[in-house]
DNA sequence: GCCTCCATGATCAAGATCGACATTGCCAAC
DNA sequence: GTTGGCAATGTCGATCTTGATCATGGAGGC
């Protein structure tokens, strides 16, 4: 599933435009983005939490040279799948 | 950020009532997590990539009764920031 | 808008998994 | 069709996950 069948779930389902439902994925998209960047956490109910969080690991490997990289800063989003996507059981 | 607030954001960029809004945060939610369930992953190009993963590891451990309880099947639900979100640097 | 309901967070321990780097191919996005 | 983000590879260590319970707050109802 990519942005174009989400776009068209959309329409399919709510009185609007193709173009519009595009906007609303991309500019969804965005609003996240941008409130996990500002170090926001997203918690949306039955579905899930998107957290930023610190990264403190410490180092990485490099495979062509094979020495240990430190991992520098960062941050990592980490996303908690909510009661409903917690349930899936498939054997 | 929550539910509502991402609902506002798009109503106050797009030109859909706040019900609209809701509905359309609501079913997008909705729409992602039927998808994986069914096991589909959903890769948003420049947001990240929500993969259904097959859970291997073997036991954790419960608090009360301090003993070791098996992991017994399960898939998880992971998301992988993507360029955008990886680009977080925060000092 | 306020109240109520129920999902979510934190905790402890042990073990599996993830992540980063660099390069190439593939597919999402335009 | 073109562009370039994303996957995969490999190693090593830190992080995450699972489980139950209490408290908090997201979310829906009045």
């Amino acid at each position: 599933m990519i942005k174009i069948d989400i776009a068209n779930a959309l329409m399919q389902t709510l009185p609007i435009s193709k173009a519009t439902a595009l906007q609303v994925v991309d500019l969804l998209t965005d609003r996240m983005k941008k409130a996990l960047l500002d170090g926001d956490r997203i918690e949306i109910r039955g579905f899930g939490v998107f957290e930023p969080r610190p990264r403190k690991r410490g180092m990485g490997r490099n495979i062509k040279t094979g020495q240990s990289v430190e991992i520098p800063k960062g941050k990592s989003i980490r996303f908690k799948p909510g009661k409903d996507l917690r349930d899936i059981d498939v054997e």
